[in-house]
Order: C-alpha cells, then sequence, then structure tokens
DNA sequence: GTAGGGTTAG
C-alpha cells in the first residue's frame, strides 16, 4: 500500500475516540426512546411468522408465497429473516428470486434486505450488479452502511478485483463514509491474504497497529497462516511475538496455524519451544495440533515419534480421527510397515471411527508403494462391500499400481470400468493412463489418449508431456520426442526441469553431447535452474566420448553453482 | 434467529 494510504489510515483511526464517545452517547438516549415507544405501542396485528417448518429450499419459498397472501402482511423483518433462511441453505438465486416477486407484489424492502441481496450476489461472484442495487438505496430514502461497503468489499475479492477492493476500502476511509470496524479489517486482510498478497495485508495489519484500531485475534491468525503458507516462517514468529506483546491472546488456531509451518520445514526445536509456550499460555491441544505433529512426523519418516504422540492423544483424551489415520497410514507405509498400516484401518471402527474412501485410498496406496498390488487390488475390491464408492482418486491410485507393476491390461480394463461406473478421469487419471500406454510402448494409443483429454476438455499439462516424451525417449524415439518438445512453446507451456534432463539424458545417450550442451543453455536463458543431475548427464556424456577437458569445465561450473553431487 | 467477517489438518 502506498505512503498516502498509510497516512490516511493513520488519521482515520486516530480520530476513532470522539466518534465512540458521541456514539455511545445517541446509542443511550436511542434506547430510552424505545423503552418509552413500547410502553405506549397498541398491541400490533402484524402476523408473526414460525419458521421452525422450514428444512429446505421448498418450504421456505411456499412459506413465502403463503406470506404474501396473509391480510395485513407479516412486517419486513419477517420477509427479511425468510430470506436469510434461505441464504443458509447457500441458495442464493432462489433468494434472490423470492426478492424479486417481493418487490413485484410491492411487499416493503428495507435496507436489510437490500444488504441480503447484496450478499447474495457477491457470492454468485456478480458484485457488479452488487454495486447496481446501491442506487435502489437512495431510492428508497436508505443509505448505505457499513455492512453493505463489508459486503461489496468481500465481493470484490471473491470476483479477483483485488485493486478495485483495495480502492474500496481507501474511499471508505477518504470520504468517511462509514467508520469501518473489525469486520472490514478481516475482510480486506483475508481477501489480500486469499489472492496472494500476504505482504500488503501484513503492511496494513502493522499500520493498524500503530492507530488506535485494534486488530483482533482472526486478523492476526489470517496473517501469520499466510506468512507460514508463504514459507516466511520467522516472520509468522515475529508477528506471533508481536501480537502478545500488544496484548492480543493468541489462541489455539493462532498456535496451529504457527506448528504447521515449523513442521514444513522440519524446525522441531522450534515447535517444541511452542508447545511448551502453549502450555504456559494453557491452551490445550487439540485434534489438529496433534494431526499437524503426526503428519509431519509420518512425512519424515519418524514414524515411531509419531505412534509415541498418536498414544500421547489418546492419553490426553484427544481422540483421533479420520485425518490422523490416514497420517499414520502414510508413515507406515512409507517406512515399510504396511502391516501396521493395515491394522490401524482394520482398528478404527473399535475406536469409533467409520474407515472413509479417503483411508482406503491410502493403504491402497501404500500396497502399491510396496510392491503389494495383489494385496491392492483385493483391498480394492473390498471397498464396495463396505458400503463405500470408489472416487477418482481411488481409481487413480489403482491404476497407478497396476500400470507400475507392467499390468498393462489390467489396468485399461479399470479405466474402461472406472468410466461405466461413471467416475469421471481427471488430469491424473489420463497423465496415469498415458504413463501405462508408453511403458506398453502402445504410442499410438497415447497420442489419441492426447485427443481423448480435449475432447473431455481436460487440458494436457507439463506432466502429460513430460510422460510423453519420457516414453518416447526411453524407446530410443528420441525424433519424436524432440518434436513433442519443440512444440511446447506453442501449447502455452514451459518446460520444466524434469522435462529438461529426460531430454538431455537421451541426447548424450545418443551421442548429441553438443546439442545436450546447447539445450542447457537453453533452459538458463528460459530462467529454468539447471539441477546437479543434468550437470552429471553432460558429464557423463562428454566422458564418454573421452572429452576430459570439457567435462572438467562443466565440473567446474557445477561447483560454482553451488551443485553437489 | 432481520443484514456483513470466519482464520488451522487429509
Amino acid at each position: 500500500m502506498r505512503v498516502s494510504t498509510m497516512a490516511l489510515i493513520c488519521r482515520r483511526f486516530a480520530a476513532k475516540k470522539r466518534g465512540t464517545f458521541t456514539q455511545s452517547l445517541s446509542l443511550f438516549s436511542s434506547s430510552f426512546h424505545d423503552l418509552s415507544h413500547n410502553n405506549n405501542r397498541p398491541f400490533s396485528p402484524t402476523p408473526r411468522i414460525d419458521f421452525s417448518c422450514i428444512h429446505g429450499v421448498d418450504d421456505a419459498v411456499f412459506l413465502f408465497r403463503e406470506m404474501l397472501r396473509m391480510r395485513p402482511q407479516p412486517c419486513v423483518v419477517e420477509f427479511n429473516k425468510l430470506l436469510t433462511s434461505i441464504v443458509k441453505m447457500k441458495k442464493y438465486s432462489v433468494t434472490l428470486n423470492v426478492f424479486d416477486e417481493m418487490r413485484q407484489s410491492g411487499a416493503s424492502v428495507d435496507e436489510y434486505t437490500l444488504n441480503i441481496v447484496i450478499n447474495c450476489y457477491c457470492l454468485l461472484n456478480r458484485v457488479d450488479f452488487g454495486f447496481a442495487i446501491l442506487g435502489s438505496f437512495f431510492k428508497r430514502g436508505y443509505e448505505p452502511n457499513i455492512i453493505t461497503f463489508n459486503t461489496l468489499i468481500k465481493g470484490l475479492f471473491l470476483d479477483d478485483k483485488v485493486i478495485e477492493a483495495e480502492k474500496l476500502f481507501i474511499k471508505l476511509l477518504a470520504l468517511g463514509l462509514c467508520e469501518p470496524n473489525e469486520a472490514t479489517i478481516l475482510t480486506m486482510v483475508n481477501g489480500l491474504c486469499k489472492a496472494g498478497h500476504t505482504l500488503t495485508a501484513y503492511d496494513l495489519l502493522r499500520l493498524l497497529e500503530k492507530t488506535s484500531f485494534k486488530p483482533d485475534v482472526q486478523t492476526y491468525n489470517t496473517v501469520i497462516n499466510s506468512l507460514c503458507k508463504d514459507r516466511m516462517v520467522d516472520d509468522a514468529l515475529q508477528l506471533l511475538a508481536t501480537m502478545i506483546d500488544k496484548g492480543i491472546a493468541p489462541n489455539i488456531v493462532t498456535y496451529n496455524s504457527m506448528l504447521q509451518g515449523l513442521c514444513n520445514f522440519g524446525r522441531w526445536k522450534d515447535v517444541k519451544d511452542l508447545i511448551i509456550e502453549m502450555a504456559d499460555h494453557k491452551i490445550s491441544l487439540n485434534v489438529f495440533t496433534f494431526n499437524i505433529l503426526v503428519d509431519a512426523l509420518c512425512k519424515d519418516g519418524m514414524v515411531k515419534e509419531a505412534k509415541d504422540v498418536f498414544e500421547i492423544m489418546m492419553q490426553k483424551n484427544v481422540p483421533p480421527n479420520s485425518v490422523t489415520c490416514n497420517a499414520m497410514i502414510d508413515g507406515y507405509s512409507l517406512v515399510g510397515q504396511i502391516d501396521k498400516a493395515r491394522k490401524l484401518l482394520d482398528s478404527m471402527s473399535g475406536r469409533g471411527l467409520k474407515p472413509s474412501i479417503i483411508n482406503y485410498g491410502r493403504l491402497i496406496n501404500g500396497y502399491c508403494k510396496n510392491e503389494k498390488v495383489e494385496e491392492a487390488w483385493r483391498l480394492f475390491l473390498e471397498v464396495p462391500q463396505k458400503g463405500l464408492d470408489h472416487n477418482v482418486v481411488t481409481y487413480n491410485i489403482m491404476l497407478h499400481g497396476l500400470f507400475g507393476a507392467g499390468r498393462f491390461a489390467e489396468g485399461l480394463k479399470l479405466f474402461k470400468d472406472m468410466q461405466a461406473q461413471q467416475v469421471i478421469p481427471n488430469l491424473v487419471t489420463y497423465n496415469t493412463l498415458l504413463n501405462g500406454l508408453c511403458m506398453s510402448k502402445q504410442f499410438a494409443d497415447a497420442f489419441s489418449i492426447l485427443h481423448v483429454m480435449e475432447d473431455q476438455g481436460v487440458n494436457p499439462n507439463i506432466v502429460t508431456y513430460s510422460v510423453l516424451i519420457h516414453g518416447l525417449c526411453k524407446d530410443g524415439k528420441l525424433e519424436t520426442a524432440r518434436n513433442l518438445f519443440n512444440g511446447l512453446p506453442s501449447k502455452g507451456l514451459q518446460p520444466n526441469v524434469q522435462i529438461y534432463t529426460i531430454i538431455i539424458r537421451s541426447l548424450c545417450q545418443e551421442g548429441l553431447v553438443d546439442e545436450a550442451k546447447f539445450l542447457l543453455r537453453e533452459m538458463e536463458k528460459s530462467g529454468c535452474a539447471p539441477s546437479s543431475l543434468i550437470y552429471e548427464v553432460i558429464i557423463k556424456g562428454l566422458l564418454t566420448r573421452n572429452e576430459l577437458s570439457e567435462a572438467k569445465t562443466f565440473l567446474d561450473e557445477m561447483c560454482i553453482r553451488g551443485l553437489s553431487t
């Protein structure tokens, strides 16, 4: 954010104290007014509506029609309650239709109604229609309030209009249209983070700290979480220290976000310190915390430690859930203890957990990775008997397993079965299938799959082509591979390190080391950093041609770049 | 129960 914006924020929030005072005064007097008014109010004949009969959207629409027919008609508050009940069911278009009927039949509409309508447009990604409703406010003699603007800001973010959201926020401050509140700030911070502008959100937060406005714990959590996801874990730690310093108490979500960030980088010492800090702040670990720890330990291959954490969970009366089991199943699979993974899945029912299709998928994957495809297949067949449906992920896992084991015919049969079961193949499915076809040298079929993908609206990605190019190179079809490779930019695809490695290795194996060297330079020009593997491949190629001095040159270059063997 | 935010894991 720019300097002028920062000054603006400081000015707006520095002036806040006065505003609060007058506000509370007027609040006081208006409640007096209400009291006296209530005492004298005659019995109100407008009907009260019982909304407890609404169980689905049809009930709501039925009730709405009845309300329209009632005489005297229920007041606008009742209509607003009805609209809200439809919004809660996430039926935004229905809400808008109902609003339209309200308008046509002349039922009364107030600023609450209009805010509900704007919210629906925003949630349908039509923030432009939301802005159009602003006109209705003025036409009906209402003024948009802070809720209106918060909703519109959220709508702009939902529509990826980050700049416009910022502009609206700044306009709000500059023109003093309404006093921004905590929801405004959270909407801004959350929107910026989700749009990938973590540092802008961070700057905004730090700026607000300097004013009389106190960002709440949720706002801090959002930024800390986003910093961790963007690998700025130390900045997140610092922000955590700052919030404590400012008297904002971190909660379990703050710590879990922070722990996740630290675990992602294997910073176990910091993890330990943070858990101690949590204890000092009397914040007890919940199932999320334990899952973060179990998952990170398993991913790092520390399955024994993960199992210990799993035991502690139960001692602390925090029951493991399906996510915990997934992490443990993966961990056991990783270290080759597939039988323990199986035992865990089998023990789930006894722990009051019904294994989900995801749990089965993980175990099937574990069997495949441990070269027990027969077991995997048996389990795969058991799934429907357990009352669970296979999804695209489990099919992909099984396909991958079968092809990996060289069982190509069965893989193809499974692919057909999948379609018969109305499970729609995705990009991963096609890439897996292509891999199978290439491994079994069915290149004609592989190329026709490329066309099928296009027909199905599944855009081939860089993985698709690297599978094909890899298969072609492995079968000595370097020329075809090279043509595919050269055609990538025209398809809008940027070759990655993997593809360069495949093609450079193949060139070296064919003795075309000069071309390989040329590609290395091309790769650098395109901004793709060469790996040590690429250097090794080229050096090896040079050595087989007895070009010792040049091999030495590349070895030196590799060392200068800090790449080691 | 008349309107707006909503942060963490597979």
